[in-house]
DNA sequence: CGTTAAGCGAGACGGTACGTCTCGTCTTTCC
DNA sequence: GGAAAGACGAGACGTACCGTCTCGCTTAACG
């Protein structure tokens, strides 16, 4: 009847501060090495713990870096400005500035690569951080809609679809100005890009 | 109009076969192996070459990876349909079709996290493959323009600017959708997505 | 009375059977392709073991072959055959005969050359071989003045200088006669060179 | 009218100064480098000739070596001082002196130990340096027979096995004296050899 | 309140790849 | 046809990490 079939009952407890010392050492390590030149015996070293730890804890370094880059996502929200274009532009901008701190370029993109030969990982990916900021296309979604600004969904598979197709824009376009043009995703940028996307919406919409 | 202007006279010249045996060595590899169990040694023996000679001319794997992706791109063409619509489908569908090419998915990602920590690198990427391909971009809208379907551009700046625009959002949609997203960009997504975007460019043009 | 004061407490402990196992893998490497053709990556794959394991205890092909080579003369030992004469004659069949294996050859000429231009080299050779053979010497004569057959010491500087000479003159020859001649040391030539040995030294003590 | 029968006819004839040049680096880099560290193109390149060069002229390293290193020690001569004590000691000096120097010290000893494993090699050697070299014991004993010091010769094998013994004995002292025991031949020391060494002589010519 | 069992640090282990170096050969052009 | 120049295939170098494996200690829950 409990939730965690294999849970220890005796022994030693895992030690409840190690995670987090382990996650941003690692995103401590990013900053400074890049995920190429990070290992994990250094890894251990910054967090004062034993690599054997590490590795008790985490599969190898792609999960440890997907688990420590997610966290930074987090703190992604919807402004509530009262009207959608304003929604899209806050969240995008606090999407690109955090694509901005170095931590995040030099992890997100190197995990996004081995996660093209690492099935697990691009689902690991996509639970940690890819469907959990989903909820920021459907919660924004959900209240143009009820301000009357999109009109209301009929069929939920279309729902779906536009919904997926509207994040990849999103987030990929942001990724793309900023680390292939490697162009700062500023304001004007911003203002720009989300015109471009509330035309196309709203004209979509209309047909 | 030497591409090479300081060309030595002396000594034996570099074998003329090799950067192709090895470029193509690489992308086998890729393929196999995918970007981070990729090896300059294991290259080296796939293209009947000496370790030797592929340091003598790539400063490193990842200069390595970036040549042998960056043939994979020249293939790609503007259909030439009659009109922007059809232009932009047949360029994104070609595009998602390279991407889907597993030297090019695991090559390609590595390589745009690899220069977030590497300026050199990153100029050699946008050299190499961005800049090289938004001449689709440039092209497309000018014979949109020739049919009358845009309007013609007045600020140089501004062209410039909306091309890059552009440029981000179609490659990097595209790019989202297969890697993180992991769904096929096929016919039916292209089409909303071209759909989307046109509607945005035109209902931009038009204010 | 430890040898070791620093002995490390915590960790792994190195693994007892090793050194032996490098030890005699070297001298094996040694008679199969001599010194300059030994490489420490053969070394270790014969004794088993990593490559890091092997640079672990030691700091190159230099230290090791000493190490592996001095325990070749370990099995040197006075005859105690009752006559001065007859020890040495004793001594330097056995000497001539440890130099005659190609693992002892090979290895001592390359060490003594590499410490001409490595005075801690130099230092472990006299550690590990001159200084611990000495003893023959010194042993040998002790034994011949409690016979009666040389004179008791009476300056002990001249006396370890006496030693020392007699020591490279022994040494020497025999390394010169089986190495550089490249002739055998056999028993008629050890007689031979015995006497005149004996007859200078004493000669020598009579003065 | 050539000296040489097999003198090429046409084409460039071999530089004559590049064989001193390139003895003269040899030495230079075994001074600077010794043996071990000692490449074929770091000499080429202080001679100012091409790798090649050096190849068609020397077979490798070894070969080199031996040939840079005996021209050394052909300014040995007997001092003729008029007496054998005096002759021995004046040239066992003038070869402590000559082991003394570095190029003589780093190449003598790496090519003996090459020899162990080289038949070609060792008989380079022979001929080159030792066979070269023992003019100077016979041409002193001759002269001692010649003072009355030493009998004259009855027996000519054994004569010769005699001469050897004494080579062995007054190279191998020495050389041991200077590598192994690294201290220095200095005149006391060299008396005290030459001392002992002529005690056995006489005693042994004596019987 | 002592047993027990997992967690912990430290660090050695067998591997693998690195990027560099030297080898001895080969292929150019110049003389 | 010799020489300088330098690219070539080959392979060892010594280093850095990998992920695993002992070790000798905690450190808590269980009995």
């Amino acid at each position: 009847m409990l939730s965690r079939p294999s849970a220890p009952r005796t022994g030693r407890p895992r030690s409840t501060t190690a995670d987090a010392a382990i996650l941003a050492a690692t995103r401590a390590a990013l900053v400074e090495l890049g995920w190429s030149k990070l290992t994990l015996g250094d890894v251990a070293t910054r967090a004062g713990v034993a690599k054997t730890t590490l590795y008790r804890r985490w599969a190898g370094k792609n999960e440890l870096v997907v688990d420590a880059v997610a966290e930074l996502f987090d703190e992604l929200e919807l402004p509530g400005s009262g009207s959608l274009a304003a929604d899209i532009e806050g969240v995008v901008l606090q999407f690109a500035a955090i694509l901005g701190r170095p931590e995040a370029k030099s992890g997100l993109m190197a995990v996004i690569a081995e996660s093209t030969r690492d099935e697990a990982l691009r689902a690991r990916i996509r639970t940690s951080i890819v469907d959990r900021q989903k909820r920021l296309v459907l919660e924004g979604r959900a209240r143009a809609q009820a301000r009357g600004e999109l009109p209301p969904e009929t069929d939920p598979e279309a729902s779906a679809r536009t919904a997926d197709l509207i994040f990849d824009m999103v987030a990929g376009s942001v990724v793309h100005r900023t680390l292939v043009s490697a162009e700062p995703a500023d304001e004007a940028w911003v203002h720009s890009f989300t015109q471009l996307l509330m035309q196309g919406l709203r004209a979509t919409a209309a047909s």
